[in-house]
DNA sequence: CTCCTATAGTTTCATTTGCAACCAGCATAG
DNA sequence: CTATGCTGGTTGCAAATGAAACTATAGGAG
């Protein structure tokens, strides 16, 4: 039997890591150095600025799977930042519903074209067939290991 | 001219980031637990076994993007725990090479089968044509950022 | 009602991370 | 050879992270 052996720079979890790691600190170097946004309170906004009926933290939690700290802290510091509002949700005392202020409007349709030239940027040697087969295969990553979860945690 | 807008979801970088945390989490649990390794140190286990000869620190730290600083305390645990060992290095007394001991080589041994078998199964619904292709494009928007980083750094 | 358990969000604390200062050993210029 | 600046590696410290405890409200079950 013949030794099995592994180079790193093809095992592809590295591969990956290695990349969305250039590729994270591109993007938030981008947003604090623009903005003064961590890359947690852009993914809050994003998310409030999808409903603008307003969300709340769980949600936001749920969807970006950020721990529930992450999502707290980024909420509060763009709520002193007065870029984003608290309503009370009428049904459930606990939690309040996020919104973006005027002020976190006008930052969102600041940051939108800016994200998404960066995007470009950094696909822009690819078809956007290509990118939707790639954008494909992320989501299906996703789909095998959360129904593994799922599997793996039966309560 | 119409509002732009952006769905997180469909933000690239954000779907790369959320899949690779994903991955990243399933790998990172499954070598804590079968092996005890952080995946810093599983990063030097691998590239030290690629290098029979030795290799320094400085060298696993370009290869990988790690931090100096990363590299230096996941190789002190390695050698505290004897699955590697530093031979001094004659050309400089700064640094030492790197080589597994006969200890380490076993582990690695043991891991290689378990790492390939879990890159199987989280790529498993795609052919090795299309992890082909994945492989080709992340490697593609390494080049891309790494071209741009070295030309935004005019020495 | 009143208890009991569960959940939204915050706070605390311990751990992890990485920058920056530091301590060798090296290398070049005088 | 000896100053001066550079590089490999470690250490110290400050910031970021996340698990667990805590607070306040919900939502039953009796």
């Amino acid at each position: 039997m013949t030794k099995q052996s592994l180079r790193l720079d093809d095992f592809l979890p590295y591969r990956l890591s290695f990349t969305t790691n250039l590729v994270g600190e591109t993007v938030a170097s981008a947003y604090e150095q623009a903005f003064g946004l961590r890359i947690a309170e852009w993914r809050v906004i994003a998310v409030v600025a999808e409903s603008p009926q307003g969300v709340t933290q769980q949600a936001i939690g749920l969807k970006t799977r950020m721990d529930k700290v992450t999502v707290s802290r980024a909420a509060a510091s763009l709520i002193a930042r007065t870029l984003l509002e608290r309503r009370p949700h009428d049904a459930d005392q606990r939690s309040h519903l996020l919104t973006l202020s005027a002020e976190g409007e006008a930052l969102y349709s600041a940051i939108v074209p800016k994200a998404l030239a960066l995007e470009r940027q950094i696909f822009s040697r690819f078809s956007a067939a290509e990118i939707a087969r790639f954008d494909a295969m992320l989501r299906q990553i996703d789909a095998i290991l959360l129904e593994g979860a799922a599997a793996a945690a039966p309560s």
